[in-house]
DNA sequence: ATGTTC
């Protein structure tokens, strides 16, 4: 019997491959979910898998774990699901913090979405790929756990963190990905192939063809980042300056393999990252370490879900004050959130504590924090009413005749 | 995750 390993035969040995190691970059003080570890088990046993690293913001997804990275000789694009290429950035603004006023910036960003984009540079349709490439959702921020957050510095964590981060200044987090076309792309993988259980051989027509759109994906979902921190600049009559963008839904062509990023940063070549946090953690600038090597260059992206989504629903927002708590943090700053539904599957207590990841990665020796980042306004979504701009700040805005269901 | 979708 041969090795099935690197072949696209429809029946792989998945019994007599034994499963590929799996390392646990977490702590005891990091609670996962039982579901979690036992999905990571099936993706150490699928053919081709050859080492599995997982995060303390591991959590259970719909094809497979969030918060890992796998090596393997063959491509799963399940594994990455339909938003390829999402990723955080962060930004500085060109912005000292005392100018800053929450309400009234906060009243500049509603309009966010509306202003006006050059995508003139960006082509419509990738003949060689039949992909007609979105430029409408270019530069949105999506739902889910998407969004766009201004950012002070709380804490500077080391010495030197002071070069790269300034305490006087506003920062831009953003989180996002490749909206619809990442979507596209997964639909039709999943229509053209008669199951995606065994991967993808990376020389066959199929894997090859994925592997191209996803490619366009992870340069889509980099722009859309950028795209939206450009908006955000023009909101607040303002300059900004990419400081670093790390994607955490994609796979890296390696020497020893495909690694496969689902929620975990892929850090190689990054002198920092940041970690999200939550509505009720704060985020976090680390420096990944060359100990990263082991872990596939990956960190932790965020806090990590600790409930589902439809686990939220009835757990808060039931009260007035309740639902006025859902668009404020502890450190005196506010959501724009007009989708009630979201703000509750988004709310503090859905999430793990972001320190506790940041405390578990140092541990591993994998990361060495830098500094700790203040949410002041997180975007979120705005509802049709507030989409319209309004009058005086037509000028550099553009009227929508979109609608969407919120 | 998706201008989603039961």
């Amino acid at each position: 019997m041969g090795n099935s390993i690197g072949t696209s035969g429809p029946i792989a040995m998945r019994c007599n491959q034994p499963a590929a190691a799996v390392a646990h970059y977490f702590t005891s003080k990091s609670w996962i979910e039982g579901t979690a570890l036992e999905q990571l088990g099936e993706i150490a046993k699928l053919p081709g898998m050859l080492s599995v690293a997982s995060f303390p913001d591991l959590h259970p997804g719909k094809y497979g774990p969030v918060g890992m990275a796998a090596l393997a000789s063959r491509l799963y694009p399940q594994l990455i699901g339909n938003d390829i290429g999402c990723g955080m950035a962060l930004f500085e603004f060109d912005l000292p913090q005392r100018k800053f006023k929450l309400d009234k910036a906060a009243d500049m960003l509603r309009g966010l979405e509306n202003i006006r984009l050059d995508v003139s540079d960006v082509s419509q349709t990738d003949r060689s790929l039949d992909l007609e490439i979105s430029t409408e959702t270019l530069g949105t921020i999506g739902g889910g756990n998407h969004f766009c957050e201004i950012q002070a510095v709380e804490d500077l964590l080391e010495e030197d963190a002071g070069q790269l981060l300034d305490k006087q200044k506003l920062y831009l987090l953003v989180h996002t990905g490749s909206r619809d076309l990442g979507a596209k792309v997964f639909n039709r993988t999943i229509d053209v192939s008669c199951g995606l259980a065994e991967g993808f051989d990376p020389m066959s027509e199929a894997g090859m063809q994925w592997l191209q759109l996803h490619d366009l994906c992870v340069e889509w979902a980099k722009l859309n980042r950028r795209m939206i921190a450009q908006r955000a600049a023009v909101a607040l009559r303002t300059d900004c300056r990419l400081i670093a963008d790390i994607p955490h839904n994609l796979v890296r062509a390696t020497a020893d393999g495909y690694v496969h990023y689902k929620g975990a940063g892929a850090v190689q070549d990054s002198a920092i990252a940041p970690i999200a946090g939550s509505r009720a953690s704060l985020s976090y600038v680390v420096e990944p370490l060359a100990a990263a090597a082991k872990s596939h260059w990956a960190i932790s992206h965020g806090a990590g879900r600790k409930y589902d989504r439809r686990n939220m629903h009835g757990r808060t927002g039931s009260t007035r004050s309740e639902r006025e708590a859902l668009l404020r943090n502890p450190w005196g700053g506010i959501a724009i959130c007009d989708d009630r539904k979201l703000a509750i599957e988004e709310a503090a207590g859905a999430y793990k504590n972001a320190g506790q990841v940041i405390a578990d990665l140092a541990d591993h020796g994998l990361i060495r924090p830098l500094a700790s980042m203040k949410p002041l306004i997180t975007y979120k979504k705005v509802s049709i009413d507030h989409e319209e701009p309004k009058k005086d700040r037509m000028r550099d805005r553009r009227a929508s005749g979109r609608h969407r269901d919120v």
